[in-house]
DNA sequence: CGACAAAACACTAATGTTTTGTCGGTGCTTTAGT
């Protein structure tokens, strides 16, 4: 109790903050008493407090790891300009000079926060000054990115549970504001986080009101997507899924008198800035963007969230979402459906690399041990990113070992089939992000209350329909709920039960139902099975835990 | 997988149809050349 109050205190004396949530003191606790923890909290909940506040109370140096350098920078300004801590930002922006000085101040006080990259953490020169100094706090900001990003995007951030060990495990803190079960359990594991506290808070947001229309044509979708964001009322925004519409419909949205701009990548960066800008102090009304933006943006009044197509995945779909309402005012998240849209997403979540590439680079790892990844990468004419994504790839199937004097290989297999090994990893990768492609589409096709069915994506039991969504507005979702809550549901399996399937392996049941019953398994993802067949033929058998 | 553009074709002239090809999302970093 008396670190509660210590909390407290350092909230009211140090940050001006009269009022903690309960999440955030539970949070801050936590590696206080050298606890790791994983705190899923959406944006606005306070999930920096969480490590400004501990970090200052442990005193000493933060780390805190985060994807973007603008986000740091943001975080950086906060901490210096409103609250007078000590904060710095290491990346590639700055000059070697301003990259000693900022050194210098991280080891010169009493406290202070570093803000870096996964690919500053990849560099050997950060990780060892890291150590030298000693790191008291290790936070991971926007955590789900370890489990999007690591395996292809950015790899680097797959190494971040090594470089952990490295640091001497001090106690980590990872925020994050999306993740079902299995998106958690894969950032614990990735992390190596040690028995840590899960900490998932205000999941629900019943003031947006969830809808989903359904559409046959392209050009049906895209007039109902224009009308309705003509006819809409204040800020919102509109995803797609391809930076060419994403200017297609600014421009027809503009040529109809709406304040719209286009949002993606592809645009300067300069641009991007003045967008962002703009919708942020109400000069610009709508964005239309691709999966670029998102990340730092909190603005409270965001009255509409338009999804143009399908994300991959329901956890992006919601952390989208979340964007409306923050001021806890009515929204309106709808999502424009047509079931080829799908096809994009499965086609982002293929792409296995050739058995050819992986057997040469396994080949030549065997023959030159301890090689670095540059060399390899050199030697094989291969893109750093692609070499290792490939180096990744194999390490994951327990096929290479990576240290700080380069790569070996482990055991003693043939490049062939080494290769074979790994293809299969990476096969049942991508039947796992296909499956979270086909639950964005079963929360399109649902019957039942929307809510219902995406907090029950996220564990969380919603007793009964929301009546805000439309499912609940046309009565089908009171039908289905009444429908499945008919009879005593029989006994099957439990959530979060460990099961063994006798075709697909081993798996965590996420969902129960009164005919149905939804399994991730490890291997295959996500799977809807009959309850009547899984009884008939014994399909699932209850593991320990 | 599917949208869209370019090329190839089909044939009686300027434009429509079919086939083939390409591309699609997210950001760090670092280096060579102005």
């Amino acid at each position: 109790m008396t670190t509660d109050t210590e909390i407290a205190t350092v909230a009211r004396d140090a940050f001006g903050w009269a009022r903690l949530r309960e999440g955030q003191i539970e949070a801050v606790r936590a590696p206080i008493f050298g606890r790791d923890v994983l705190a899923v909290m959406p944006t606005g909940y306070g999930k920096s407090a969480v490590y400004q506040l501990a970090g200052t109370l442990l005193g000493g140096v933060t780390v805190v790891v985060s994807p973007l350098i603008a986000l740091q920078d943001d975080q950086v300004r906060s901490l210096r300009e409103v609250h007078g801590r000590t904060a710095v930002a290491i990346n590639s922006s700055l000059s070697d000079r301003e990259t000693e000085s900022a050194w210098m101040e991280v080891g010169g006080g009493e406290q202070c926060f570093v803000f870096l990259s996964p690919e500053q953490l990849a560099k050997p020169s950060v990780v060892s000054r890291l150590a030298a100094l000693g790191v008291s706090l290790f936070t991971v900001d926007e955590a789900h990115c370890v489990s999007s990003w690591g395996h292809d995007f950015r790899p680097d951030y797959l190494a971040l549970g090594e470089i952990i060990e490295q640091l001497g495990h001090p106690p980590v803190v990872a925020l994050t504001a999306t993740g079902s079960g299995p998106v958690r359990t894969d950032i614990v594991e990735r992390l190596g986080l040690r028995d840590p506290l899960v900490l998932a808070r205000g999941f629900d947001r019943p003031n947006i009101r969830l809808e989903v229309e359904r559409h046959e044509s392209e050009d049906g979708k895209r007039r109902a997507v224009m009308r309705q964001v003509m006819d809409a009322t204040g800020p919102g925004l509109v995803y797609v899924a391809t930076r060419a519409d994403a200017e297609r419909y600014a421009d027809a949205l503009q040529a109809q008198g709406i304040r719209a701009d286009a949002y993606h990548a592809g645009l300067p960066d300069a641009h991007r800035e003045d967008v962002h800008n703009r919708f942020t102090d109400g000069t610009l009304d709508v964005v239309v963007a691709t999966s670029a933006f998102g990340m730092g943006i909190d603005k409270p009044d965001v009255r509409f969230v338009v999804h143009e197509a399908v994300t991959d995945s329901i956890d992006s779909y919601y952390q989208e979402v979340g964007r409306a309402g923050r001021d806890g005012m009515g929204s309106l998240a709808t999502l424009h459906y047509r079931a080829e849209d799908l096809g994009l997403r499965t086609f982002f979540a293929s792409g296995v690399p050739s058995k050819e590439s992986i057997a040469r680079l396994y080949a030549a790892v065997k023959k030159s041990p301890s090689i670095s990844l540059a060399d390899l990468a050199n030697r094989l004419d291969l893109s750093a990113r692609t070499c290792r994504g490939l180096v990744n790839l194999l390490e994951e199937a327990e096929l290479l070992t990576s240290t700080t004097a380069g790569l070996s290989a482990v055991g003693r297999r043939s490049p062939a089939t080494a290769a074979r090994i790994a293809v299969q990893q990476a096969e049942a990768q991508h039947r796992v992000e296909k499956s979270r492609v086909q639950m964005v589409r079963g929360y399109a096709e649902t019957l039942e209350c929307r809510r219902i069915f995406l907090l029950g994506y996220f564990g969380e039991d919603l007793p009964s329909p929301c009546g805000n969504c439309d499912t609940c507005s046309d009565g089908i979702a009171y039908e289905e709920f009444t429908r499945e809550h008919r009879d005593d549901a029989p006994a099957t399996f439990a959530i979060d039960a460990r099961v063994k399937h006798t075709k697909w392996g081993a798996g965590v049941v996420m969902r129960v139902e009164d005919d149905r019953i939804t399994v991730f398994f490890d291997d295959e993802g996500y799977k809807v099975l009959s309850v009547e067949a899984v009884q008939q033929n014994r399909l699932l058998t209850l593991l320990p835990a």
